[in-house]
DNA sequence: AGGCCTTTATTGAAGGTTCAAGAAGTGGCT
DNA sequence: AGCCACTTCTTGAACCTTCAATAAAGGCCT
């Protein structure tokens, strides 16, 4: 129990407080979701990254990159989301092995019909509740720590598959 | 497209950074806590704090509670808790339909035995990258989150049940 | 060309979470 | 006591994620 293993009081606080937040954010905003969209919001992530490029497509391995997830992870969702009709696979021109992910119109609609909603979810989870200062220092945070985590220095692993 | 739809430019940054942060903050602590403790992080927590109760032991419902996630999540949590063999259920003695979970020895001592490697883990990919100003920021950020989505004001549904 | 290592993407099984439904007990009311 | 609404906890099915294994193509080297 020396101080090298454990954490300050108030990091400890720290912790539990954003466990807390998290947990709860990612509930709340996975049920308001599955509610007006049928979709958690992991796939929904997909969809708007996907629409935010120049021609509402990518390569799957990008966006995993971009989504933060595994590739496996990734073909489980399209292969779904290319079920509701929402998305498309073409193969790569360039790359035989690759898959392009595509937006469909369907796709877009959905997004546009689902958008205000979510986005009105978090301002009123979040942004409603912060000052313009504390959006800030909230972004520094999540920097730093997605940047730590992208790549581990002592990397041991390749950590993301 | 008009401001009471959308995010500030900052605000969108800030939320994708935020949910990069913590979906790659989770799948890391998900892993190191798999591959050393057997368990996903969501046991890790309920095991941890059943810990810090006097007598090692809590309320099913209490301890959804304090772990923000439903009775139905947690019954399936405790069931494999208990197959692992770190985890008891007692009936309640003042209410019947109650269960108490309680921490065994070895449930504790699994604890002892890897909560260092995870407190290490912790402070690697977060505290040790925050000055004490962030640590308190996100502290104070966590805490306006966690409570704006625990008793929603203008409450439509029961949210957790 | 051939051989070998890497990269890309998918698959199926195991495990975790959500949701709706249901069994059982509590507490208040008449 | 009987009734009714609510609380507590569990269950099983559907869905999502993880993990390890696999197929297929690229790229480098000789």
């Amino acid at each position: 129990m020396n101080a090298m293993t454990w954490l300050t009081e108030e990091q400890q606080a720290t912790w539990r407080a954003f466990l807390h937040a998290t947990t709860l954010l990612e509930d709340h905003l996975d049920r308001q979701l599955q509610r007006d969209a049928h979709m958690p919001h992991m796939y929904y992530a997909l969809l708007s990254t996907l629409s935010e490029t120049p021609a509402r497509r990518m390569r799957m391995t990008e966006l995993a990159e971009q989504a933060k997830i595994t590739r496996s992870r990734l073909s489980h969702a399209v292969a779904r989301l290319e079920g509701n009709g929402w998305v498309r696979r073409e193969n790569c021109p360039t790359d035989r092995r690759g898959q392009v992910c595509v937006l469909t119109d369907a796709g877009y609609a959905e997004l546009e019909r689902t958008a205000p909603g979510h986005v009105a979810a978090v301002r009123t989870a979040v942004f409603d509740r912060l000052t313009a200062e504390q959006t800030r220092q909230l972004g520094d945070i999540s920097r730093i720590i997605a940047d730590g985590l992208h790549q581990p220095d002592g990397a041991d692993v390749p950590w993301l598959r």
